[in-house]
DNA sequence: TTCCAGGCGTATC
DNA sequence: GATACGCATGGA
């Protein structure tokens, strides 16, 4: 990580990051594409714009050095994703699909926002999942903390759109708020036993629970598995992942997220 | 019109 | 415990 201020603005020079491939990889749904090469959005409430220059130069606009410190580890600079797409090399599909999703990075996202998002997310697709979220955020001017939403009902939410899943958020927000769902504490479980927490939850199965885990917890460990991830699995890892993706499922099932997501002629037999 | 989408709850066996 | 089916909504 290279980082410079420039202005208002910060500038980084940092490998093994795509704006594209991270922002639009289905892990998170609020980030907007103005250009090929720009994106405004937000992490909780902070709003951030960011250009990308070339393969790995960055500008964040109108950033302090202080906000910069936060959108680091959002974008989980530190890590060496690349010593990470080497181990899985050893395997020839995931090979190809670094290669394809190189830029990825597994963003840091509010728990909350993560729970919430993924419960949207199910038997949905990406385009609707961020209107709906859309809609949330202009209901409550961004994205609403659960407490924020601790009077809403059915009618409330019913602007959203969002189907069955609304009795779910419900569900979900009341826990939280109870204290019969427990974020802090189910971030200090391991990642089976907070699976199983977070699945109390009405709207909330295995799938929910692991996006959550890698998206909200950084359990890198933690593979979901979705219709196309399922695919994949059938087609090319009857057996499993390979030994290579050990304590990284979480990245592996990312890059073979966006590699396959849409490619129809290479999953089927 | 029918099928499908980053699934899950429920009924039934 | 496994499997089958319904579920809101909207785009293809």
């Amino acid at each position: 990580m290279d980082i410079i201020a420039n202005g208002k603005d910060i500038i980084l020079h940092q490998p093994d990051f795509d704006l594209d491939m991270t922002l639009d990889c289905g892990q998170a749904f609020r980030w907007e594409r103005l250009s090929p090469v720009v994106y405004t959005g937000f992490a909780g409430k902070r709003p951030l714009t960011i250009e990308q220059r070339d393969d790995s130069t960055f500008v964040f606009k109108d950033t302090s050095m202080d906000d910069m410190a936060f959108w680091a580890d959002y974008f989980d600079l530190e890590r060496d994703y690349g010593s990470i797409k080497e181990r899985f090399s050893e395997d020839e599909v995931l090979s190809r699909a670094c290669k394809y999703g190189h830029g990825i990075r597994i963003l840091k996202q509010d728990r909350e926002e993560t729970l919430l998002s993924f419960i949207i997310s199910q038997n949905n697709n990406i385009p609707r999942i961020k209107l709906i979220i859309s809609r949330l955020c202009a209901l409550y001017g961004g994205f609403p903390t659960a407490c924020e939403m601790r009077d809403a009902d059915e009618d409330t939410l019913a602007p959203l759109k969002a189907g069955f899943r609304t009795r779910y958020l419900l569900d979900c927000i009341r826990r939280i708020n109870s204290g019969e769902t427990e974020l802090d504490a189910i971030s200090l479980m391991d990642s089976e036993s907070a699976a199983k927490e977070l699945m109390k939850i009405k709207g909330v199965g295995a799938k929910v629970a692991a996006c959550t885990l890698l998206f909200g917890f950084q359990r890198l460990e933690v593979c979901p598995v979705d219709v196309w991830i399922r695919r994949v699995l059938e087609k090319c890892y009857p057996n499993g992942l390979p030994p290579c993706t050990k304590d990284f499922e979480g990245i592996a099932q990312q890059y073979l997220f966006y590699y396959f997501r849409g490619r129809d002629e290479e999953l089927t037999p």
